[in-house]
DNA sequence: CTATAAACCTGCTGGC
DNA sequence: TGCCAGCAGGTTTATA
């Protein structure tokens, strides 16, 4: 469900929201949501600790987390808002002055994870009673609770040190939306690449955040066929594929992720970007450039939507 | 190393 | 209406 705009959307409302907050307790209701450590340890390590910052490296969101000794770290490298990235964390991790009592609060949304911001009225009931599929449910300072949903349990949260993130992250590819995403840098992740592009476009090792619904997105802009060999693009391809990518993912972005599926940010609200889908999900329906009926085809398990007309096999 | 398939889970949709 | 096969936006693991 969630790809990176998804992703970056609860980032943002997180930061805004509950940086500051105080984590007082955290309840682990499906154990194996909880990756690396017993769901007992996870929830030990949690509690009472400050969020001091709220980030996104791939389609993952990254919440730091002060010491536990009640007295958050100053947050001097406070991200700003759309500035997410590995470098706001690699700042926390040099700049704090006491990192190895931190944590990073790691969540992966998976097919159908969401996390919800709800106030106490709300969960009055108890936050099974507000959502039957929360996994882990944050109770903060204020008494709102940050609720992690997942039906399909495909989901997982993490606690790892600082220290830990470059190795976590070390098999992420780039991130799509960095001014360092050139064409040529883009060529240079494609070059030993001989399977199909689509395919290849939905490796986090090759890229990081493209999803099924964008990397159609991004196909379709570019006017590449998804079972071109990653390796084959020419220049012009690869200039136009690159901003295919980054359009795709600011348009997502900018409209609040996806409406269909499950997909909803902290408010429990769906996106608007279904109209401004242009391939993903259109079978039958005609080309918005031509006309001609966008066709589905299974390319590496996905599904996969393009325009034979416009994206064609040389 | 690259590439493909299966596995992990549950809910929803469409066809009969 | 009711049932069931098939499908779903992701990642990991196992196998060629």
């Amino acid at each position: 469900m969630p790809e990176l705009p998804e992703v970056e959307i609860i980032a943002r409302q997180l930061r805004e929201e509950v940086v500051g907050r105080r984590i007082t307790q955290a309840r682990v209701l499906w154990d194996r949501a909880v990756q690396g450590m017993e769901a007992r340890a996870f929830e030990a390590d949690v509690a009472e600790r400050a969020i001091i910052g709220v980030g996104r490296r791939a389609k993952y969101l990254l919440l730091t987390l002060g010491a536990a000794d009640g007295v958050a770290a100053t947050d001097d490298s406070a991200p700003a808002a759309g500035s997410a990235m590995p470098t706001d964390l690699a700042a926390n991790v040099t700049d704090a002055t006491n990192d190895a009592d931190e944590r990073v609060l790691i969540i992966h949304r998976r097919m159908s994870g969401n996390v919800i911001l709800v106030g106490p009225d709300e969960l009055a009931a108890g936050a099974e009673a507000f959502d039957p599929y929360t996994r882990v449910d944050f109770t903060l300072d204020d008494g709102w609770h940050l609720v992690f949903s997942d039906p399909r349990k495909f989901g997982r949260v993490a606690l790892i040190t600082p220290d830990a993130l470059p190795a976590y992250f070390a098999a992420i590819g780039p991130e799509p939306l960095e001014a360092a995403f050139t064409a040529e840098a883009l060529s240079a992740r494609l070059a030993n690449r001989r399977g199909p592009i689509k395919a290849t476009l939905l490796d986090q090792s090759v890229i990081a955040g493209l999803g099924n619904i964008y990397a159609d997105e991004a196909l379709f802009r570019a006017r590449i066929h998804p079972l071109r060999p990653a390796n084959s693009l020419t220049p012009d391809e690869l200039r136009a594929l690159r901003d295919g990518i980054q359009g795709a993912l600011e348009t997502g972005v900018a409209h609040g992720g996806v409406t269909f599926g499950r997909h909803r940010d902290i408010h429990n609200e769906a996106g608007t970007n279904l109209a401004h889908v242009e391939a993903y999900q259109r079978t039958g329906q005609p080309c918005l450039r031509c006309g001609a009926p966008i066709r589905r085809i299974v390319v590496g398990q996905r599904g996969t939507h393009y325009c034979p007309e416009c994206q064609r096999l040389p």
